[in-house]
DNA sequence: CGTGAAAGATGCGGCAC
DNA sequence: GTGCCGCATCTTTCACG
């Protein structure tokens, strides 16, 4: 596990919020110069703790306007069955999330679908050919907040 | 809801999956010069659909090993007991995402957290001083995916 | 939509401390 | 480890076809 300093703590909560800081706007933020920034960023990188940056996409502004977490119960718990479930989930586009969970369920899916109308159509997809024993979908009414770590937390 | 042609979705899956491509290596992948490329980008931003772009940190390089879904259900539903809850839950660093779903539960809070020590602390914080009917945690045992939208569902 | 061009901003790396 | 400085590259914005 790397050490990081409270620099490198105010660095990667800076890039988390915003991935497009120039190198000058982030280093003067954290207090350095442009160059040391700049090997911190690249060291960074090389430990694996930085894993690249992504650009946010407003998913309800194409469509896909219903967020929902869909937790499945199997019957089912060989190695073989375990790889063709996952390779079928893979499969469906509307998947953003998907986790093996502890608890009174196997798996975790979470989902952005074009409305209710999109969600059946996903939950169809998602369950042909499977025998599973349980599968319940719980809709966000509401994205109270969503946000990168707070590494305050540390 | 802003019309998007071929070019915008490809524009849109290649910076969800690295945000930090220049215009030029992101023009000659979708076909356009470098020009037209800026021109889109802008377009896409002042529409709202691109919101940005943010880092991505190894929560598990930091220590943050364990990824935990928290399923509440309570027996208030005022506008005051609901706000004061809200701001609870967004003042604890462990606290990724936060909705208010439907179904048999209120809120699901998704979090971060050092081991399950961490999470012991976290869910005493979280607890404290709030009539909550019912909490659940389900720990990730395993992410299988974990990925951005998949524009070719639309 | 493409081309070309030009100004300014940025990344990267060498160097000295 | 840090900061200073320069060059090559990139972004951004024109005008024009």
């Amino acid at each position: 596990m790397p050490i990081l300093d409270r620099i490198d703590i105010a660095l990667l909560e800076e890039l988390s919020r915003d991935g497009a800081l120039s190198q000058r706007e982030l280093a003067s933020r954290v207090g350095l110069s442009q160059n040391s920034c700049w090997r911190r960023l690249t060291r960074l990188q090389q430990d694996g703790v930085l894993k690249g940056t992504r650009a946010e996409i407003d998913l309800a502004a194409l469509g896909l306007d219903l967020t929902v977490f869909v937790m499945i119960r199997t019957r089912h718990h060989s190695d073989e069955w375990s790889r063709k479930f996952r390779t079928h989930v893979e499969a469906l586009p509307q998947v953003l999330d998907f986790y093996r969970i502890g608890g009174d369920w196997d798996y975790l899916v979470k989902a952005a679908t074009q409305g209710v109308a999109g969600y059946d159509s996903f939950y169809q997809s998602l369950i042909r050919g499977f025998d599973l024993e349980r599968v319940t979908g719980y809709f966000a009414m509401e994205t109270i907040l969503r946000r990168p770590p707070q590494l305050s937390a540390l």
